[in-house]
DNA sequence: TCCCGGGATGAAAACCATATCATGAAAGCC
DNA sequence: GGCTTTCATGATATGGTTTTCATCCCGGGA
């Protein structure tokens, strides 16, 4: 409860004593100054003589002064807040996209406001309607081809990057090239197994990255000569439960043993991991896989899943770089960074599976 | 690139042709309304004839035109942001924690300014210092008693939650009955091993949570009558390594087997029983543990780990819809919640081990 | 016919910090 | 000693929106 100051003098009225946000212009009465002054003790302190700014100083702390932020805003027109939007917010994936994304905001000197499409019907702006004239700039990814958000940026001009998405509307973008950690991942699983006994475990059918690693799959697989039977390539969801699916689908067929397979994501094989683990089928002694996105828990399951590693703190910390840079930048050409995954090769492929019977020839 | 316009009629300064961010005046001019009518049709369509109100938004919709957040936020004092200042934003922990912030921000409307303390020094502001002003209101989490920031939102006047501290210095607060769940997870391992096979493997000495947890262990094992060993209470980090040091520790003196341990949390679980299991020491069958905080990787590895389970998202939310009731009814006594975590027990519990030699007695 | 009420709209104040320009004083120069 | 510089500071325009108050017009009641 504030202290209800003294009631006298009613007939003052240009500054009530006890506001709720003190003004500069209460600090410069305060200190005795002009506004003009406190301004400069806070922005360019070299301006301004030693002794005044110390007294202006005081005064601040005392009142408990804190710029209005809209004011200055309104005026330089930079808010020093980036919206970042994304599908969703929980998950490892997210965790480290946006741990990328806040250390490059601070050293920056920005400050990060998150929105996510958590519920939200797909082509809404996620609510972000109402801030964005707020933020200095919106770096924005989508899993689906869906851009609301983005053209109603580009028509109110905001800086906006794109993470990881199949068009560009010609602005900036980030990228992550799927196509050769795919690939990279199939010539190790092809080291190991015969062509014939690959298979690819995917996501959801229309997911952009996910088709894209089936693309690298197959293409891998035809360049070794190859012709692929369409029943090895499946798609899912990024989920343990499809992976358990896919794993008994192929138990039940007598084909997992001696398999080398390729999954969507690390959630996929760890499911399929345990569906074969009930029958007693282990990696790598009776197959081989590979899964995506090394998630922490990669290397801290037995065996150790070998993946192909996403670097999504860089992507997050590259998407804000590229945002900052445009929003100072703001005639440069369209700008398109695109990051390399890379293997890492653990226990599930540390060796050649056994093979249930020799292969026909 | 923005289409240059006609370069003719040199002399009519007012609005030029294509300003990067039209005004509320832009769109007043070109709806042929006053900037009153144009404010109304958005704010309260209601009080202006549906013929005008129409025309207004074609000239929106035409300019592009988006409010500016920072003359709206200076006229009614409200940006519709909390902060959320967290010492890491990294792992499930916090993951989880965001994502229940969110989802509750976006029920009632608000949008979520992020910031940790990554790399900051402790007694920081976590830069948000700059936007202060920015924001309705600030949920702070410490994992020390470092107040400064708390400090000075007061001092400001801002609305502040702070979320499990020692110390909510008279602010709203949101607490885990951390001794709740400890208490129980003991009660559960006492369940399976004699008091002095107990053990507690605990984070950083100086932690709030760890201490309380420890503190817990201790009262539940002196209320079965026992005394306890000066070394079964140990403190490290909350990491991987730290248990895998605390486990060999063990190991090498033999107390391994037959152990019931209680982990400072889930990291820590895993670190033993992966040190553990290098030695083929198996839980349940050789020791029993429960982790806290029940990761998600808690019920993905074998065995599947026994753990607390403390409901982040629901703290998050809380802390949200705390805030935000606060920001609301500023005059509110001091409001506390407090969260009760519960045991999930799985297989590392789900018989009693072995014991290595009958019980001395 | 006159007046009143109410619906629709416009004019202008208020919000607060920054930046430009102006002013005053002190210091340096020939 | 009068001049130009330089430094410290003040006065003021500016930014864009909401909101209050005033105005206008129309129709209905007396």
């Amino acid at each position: 409860m504030q202290p209800v100051e003294h009631q006298h003098d009613p007939h003052k009225p240009p500054h009530p004593p006890q506001r709720v946000h003190p003004s500069i212009q209460d600090v410069a009465d305060e200190a005795g100054v002009s506004i003009a002054t406190v301004s400069r003790v806070l922005n360019s302190p070299n301006l301004v003589a030693p002794a005044t700014a110390s007294r202006v100083r005081q005064a601040v702390e005392k009142l408990g002064y804190v710029p209005n932020a809209f004011a200055q805003g309104l005026i330089t027109r930079a808010s020093k807040v980036l919206a970042l939007a994304l599908p969703d917010i929980h998950g490892e994936f997210y965790s480290e996209l946006l741990r990328g994304a806040d250390g490059a905001a601070k050293a920056l000197g920005y400050h990060l406001l998150v929105a996510s499409a958590q519920g939200t019907p797909a082509d809404a702006d996620m609510g972000l309607g109402p801030v964005l004239g707020l933020v200095d700039g919106i770096a924005l990814m989508v899993t689906e081809p869906n851009d609301a958000l983005l053209k109603r940026a580009a028509s109110a001009r905001i800086p906006a990057v794109v993470l990881d998405a199949p068009d560009p509307h010609h602005a900036d973008s980030i990228t992550v090239d799927n196509h050769a950690g795919a690939t990279q991942a199939t010539e190790h699983l092809l080291s190991l197994v015969s062509p014939r006994d690959a298979y690819f475990a995917g996501g959801p059918p229309e997911n952009y990255d996910s088709k894209t690693r089936a693309q690298a799959f197959l293409e891998t697989l035809k360049a070794h000569g190859n012709h692929v039977p369409a029943d090895h390539v499946a798609s899912g969801s990024f989920s343990f439960e499809w992976g358990e699916r896919f794993a008994r689908g192929l138990i039940k067929d007598g084909r997992l043993r001696g398999a080398g397979i390729l999954a969507g994501n690390d959630e996929i094989a760890y499911g399929i991991i345990h569906a074969a683990e009930a029958e007693g089928l282990i990696p790598p002694r009776d197959f081989v896989i590979v899964g995506f996105d090394d998630t922490r828990l990669a290397s801290l399951i037995r065996p150790t899943l070998s993946s192909v590693r996403v670097p999504m703190s860089d992507a997050g910390a590259k998407a804000v770089g590229l945002l900052v840079n445009r929003i100072k930048n703001p005639n440069l050409p369209p700008q398109r960074v695109s990051l390399t995954p890379t293997l890492v090769p653990r226990q599930t492929t540390a060796s050649a599976p056994a093979r249930p019977r020799p292969p026909a020839r």
